[in-house]
RNA sequence: CGGGGCAUAGCGCAGUUUGGUAGCGCACUUGGUUCGGGACCAAGGGGUCGCAGGUUCAAAUCCUGCUGCUCCGACCA
């Protein structure tokens, strides 16, 4: 590729907008343009990068046994109805008419369509499993759709589901799939956990979340310091917080005048925070919950969603907690008894407290020494908190590190939810009807692009990963003027044969500051420069960008040097 | 949905307080000099000042109402 042909057109400045790095090098590289919020043009160098992702996630993939397919966009009202989904989405799906006023959408995701398509042609078992996918654009109306590719309304992404006859079927394909995914993800050069989430009101198992670790993500990820335990926060795991106190003394009520906050209570009593019991009080549907964790923690409120399935969450009103009987303030489990609309849960780790501090249910009052597995009476008890790093492994006992993340991947076990919602069942080997147990699993194929950006990039512009570099070297030309230094750079530019596709001659009539400052920020992991040097040695300058390091070469050795830096840095993942 | 901010040339901005011929830098075009880390000189092209009303002799500027964008928060396979 010429560079004067390239259509890229590079930016001075950055535009206003842009708030994260892989947002500001995109638009600043000429890679994308946005044409309204959330909806973004990709252009030559972003499209070949994409192209690249892709092409490695069909490779991978296809060794799963999966099949490639393309389904509709545009989704008729119907199927979305048959699971509730139509009604559930939101206003987070695009909706549209046709002239006769029959309602669509736009796709958010496919669960609907591939079950639908599944159950056209499946009937038996022996046709099981079945593993498909597509790679298409999805349209989400994302309340606040931001940080340029990592959020958008229109995006494109890898979807694939899995239909098995049994739950060991899924669980196989399940492991194949995050195999696959554990092996995209290194070959598109990403620091990434794949980690322990919550299934959401989905529905289903188990999920694994890949998250692409990043300052700018979205998620925290809590991950082992020693061993390959990750996990999204909101995940839940056993509870590993040991207590070390040992209490014999009766609970005691004492006067906490004006203290109604977990800060002002323990500073009140000269008691750390984590000696505190904290209430939060939900409404989840019509059910009033109170919500009991350690002072020092937070509520897991999607875990306490799908503990209740609760379509929605929200916090208690005034008058829920009046008409509960509680205190706003001075609250506790002392003394209150579950109802049908009013319940009580416990973190795990609050029932292994001894002389804690919680509400006295009566304004002005809290108790001390309390021992909650003691002094709590009938509660149900479950993990409801996020995770923190003052937990320590549950497999290894190690400290854990929380750090932000980009979802760039899930997979999922999904179970018979679709497939009984819209009866894709097959004969079982009794001639037996049972519903497929399904799996789905899916790429940010857009968002990996922005996350490599992010976690490999300098003051100067992207570092590509070779992998996924939208091209592998660039040659300058330093002086377009001199015939001598253009005509060599042809001729190597020409030498590359079979990777010709992967290099750019950088043939602008520009000065050579303005070449290398676009090679930088462009990020082509390999530069070869032609120029005064090469005049006076013979010798060229290969520059590897993601090191910094510059190699002199006779120009005839040039080619040969390029393609070996270039075979390092693939093997490497780098 | 709550709370801020913004809307003037492709990009970045000034001008709005105090109404009076629409500006600057970059980018772009032409000519010349320069040529290994975003050069310089000269001459140019490009804007119904987000939209719709209103006030006024006169509105980018004042008033009213919209719309869009954006940031923080809430939300989120």
């Amino acid at each position: 590729m010429l560079a004067s042909r390239l259509y890229s057109p590079t930016l001075r400045e950055i535009p206003a907008e842009a708030v994260v790095i892989s947002h500001k090098y995109m638009l600043k590289a000429g890679m994308i343009r946005k044409i309204v919020g959330g909806i973004y043009v990709y252009l030559p160098l972003a499209w070949r990068t994409l192209q690249k992702i892709e092409a490695i996630i069909r490779e991978e993939i296809n060794k799963t046994g999966a099949q490639e397919i393309q389904m509709p966009i545009i989704h008729p009202a119907e199927i979305w109805q048959q699971t509730g989904r139509w009604a559930v989405y939101g206003d987070e799906m695009f909706r549209l008419q046709d002239r006769h006023g029959r309602q669509y959408c736009l796709a958010p995701t496919h669960e609907e369509m591939i079950t639908t398509l599944v159950h056209m042609d499946t009937s038996s078992y022996k046709q099981l499993p079945v593993s498909l996918y597509q790679i298409q654009n999805k349209y989400r109306d994302e309340l606040r759709p931001r940080f340029g590719l990592m959020r958008g309304r229109e995006f494109i992404m890898k979807d694939g589901y899995t239909f098995d006859k049994d739950w060991e079927g899924l669980d196989h394909q399940y492991q194949l799939m995050y195999d696959a995914y554990t092996r995209i993800f290194t070959r598109c050069g990403l620091h990434f956990r794949p980690v322990l989430a919550d299934s959401g009101a989905i529905g289903g198992s188990t999920t694994h979340e890949f998250e692409a670790l990043a300052d700018s993500g979205e998620a925290d990820v809590a991950y082992c310091s020693h061993c390959s335990f990750a996990a999204n926060t909101e995940a839940v795991v056993p509870n590993t917080l040991p207590c070390s106190i040992h209490n014999e003394k009766e609970k005691e009520l004492v006067a906490t005048p004006g203290q109604h906050t977990i800060e002002m209570v323990c500073e009140y009593l000269h008691a750390p925070v984590a000696q505190s019991v904290k209430a939060v009080v939900y409404k989840l549907d019509d059910t009033v919950v109170l919500a009991m964790v350690r002072g020092d923690h937070e509520v897991n409120e999607v875990r306490l969603q799908n503990l209740y399935g609760a379509a929605t969450v929200g916090m208690a009103s005034d008058e829920d907690l009046a008409r509960c009987g509680l205190t706003a303030g001075y609250i506790s489990p002392i003394g209150l008894k579950r109802t049908k609309d009013f319940d009580i849960v416990v973190d795990a780790s609050v029932m292994e407290m001894q002389d804690a501090c919680c509400g006295g249910n009566q304004k002005d009052m809290h108790y001390i020494h309390v021992n909650p597995a003691r002094d709590f009476g009938d509660v149900r008890v479950e993990t409801i908190r996020m995770i923190t790093a003052d937990d320590v492994c549950p497999e290894c006992g190690a400290p854990i590190v929380i750090k932000k993340g980009i979802e760039v991947g899930q997979v999922f076990k999904l179970g018979t939810k679709y497939s009984e919602a819209l009866g894709c069942t097959y004969l079982d080997q009794n001639g037996k009807s049972q519903p497929m147990v399904m799996g789905c699993y899916g790429i940010g194929v857009s968002r990996t692009m922005a996350a490599a950006i992010e976690q490999s990039h300098d003051d100067d512009g992207i570092i590509w990963p070779a992998a996924i570099a939208p091209y592998e070297a660039v040659i300058v030309p330093a002086n377009n003027k001199d015939e001598a230094v253009m005509a060599a750079a042809r001729s190597l530019y020409d030498s590359f044969e079979e990777k010709s596709d992967e290099v750019v001659l950088d043939d602008r009539n520009e000065r050579a500051g303005i070449k290398f400052k676009d090679a930088d920020l462009i990020g082509y992991p390999v530069r070869v420069t032609i120029g005064k040097k090469w005049q006076e040695s013979g010798n060229v300058e290969i520059r590897i960008r993601r090191t910094g390091e510059t190699i002199e070469v006779p120009l005839g050795e040039c080619k040969d040097k390029v393609m070996e830096i270039l075979a390092d840095l693939h093997a490497k993942n780098l």
